[in-house]
DNA sequence: TTCCATGGTTGCACAGCCCAACCACCTGCC
DNA sequence: GGCAGGTGGTTGGGCTGTGCAACCATGGAA
């Protein structure tokens, strides 16, 4: 394949993967949004943040992240707690019940996509995973993180 | 890598992607979302096809598709024509306006892409690119095309 | 001809998003 | 101290994309 039909095709898929990733995540799991599922894992990695930290590792205005941040409150998946050196800040953490259907809806995804890459051979698994990673971690439209 | 993490990291990145790409398309291109873009795409690649193709393609619901087909036909960019052995279907295509749009857009993307990706080995995209292929074509959940 | 299937549209509701305006607090500078 | 500008967060308003359900028109088979 040529640079040129390479660099065509990976923007058709990743487009294609876009198109359809959200609706799936909501059909798989319906008590949890795919954009829920994204911050609570990010919680759950940062080991609790601010909402504005959310908002700019996920390039989403801060008030999206807000009322975000409330519907998860309200389900009893996260708390906010006071940030002792600044009043204005509050951190979140997840609660125990947030913790639980985060490892829940994690596994299920997890199966679902093992089930689907089950026929690769580890190799190409692992080589996937790199570029994944590599194409997220370039800087490029879209990735203000 | 080993497999698990593989798997772990491909579900990862992939949600990660999925989170920015309808964002970061609306950023690059206002005058055509990533769905249309998508649709647009679609035509040209098929040289014209019934909406209820479209919304199978791309698991869509008919209502959906039926919307975005209105708003590209009074964007000028598509039109109707009736397909003489069914009354019922209208069969979709580019008109020169679509094609013009969607070839302006295809290329600003690319340019985008390929900066993105600038720095790759050729035998890197290649696989990349073959790697996408291949998990979109998969069958799984959100996979009724 | 009658009945069901299929292609498509419309009404309705909801999620996710952004922008702008706003409040509360912090920080630096006079 | 006190004011100005910056920062964290919320709220109001509005738009897009989406699904579901109900509907209409046409096609096709019993």
């Amino acid at each position: 394949m040529h640079t040129a039909d390479a660099v065509e095709t990976i923007q058709r898929e990743m487009t294609v993967f876009a198109r359809r990733a959200r609706a799936a995540a909501g059909r798989m799991h319906p008590e949890l949004s795919l954009v829920s599922y994204t911050l609570l894992g990010h919680l759950e990695e940062s080991g609790g943040c601010r909402a504005t930290d959310l908002a700019v590792h996920y390039a989403l205005d801060k008030s999206t992240v807000s009322r975000q941040v409330a519907g998860l409150e309200r389900a009893g998946l996260i708390e906010r707690r006071p940030d002792a050196a600044d009043q204005r800040v509050q951190v979140l953490h997840l609660t125990g019940a947030g913790r639980h259907i985060l490892a829940q809806v994690t596994e299920s995804r997890r199966a679902a996509f093992r089930e689907r890459l089950a026929d690769w051979p580890a190799q190409d698994l692992s080589r996937f995973a790199d570029y994944l990673v590599r194409y997220n971690a370039s800087p490029g439209p879209g990735r203000q993180d």
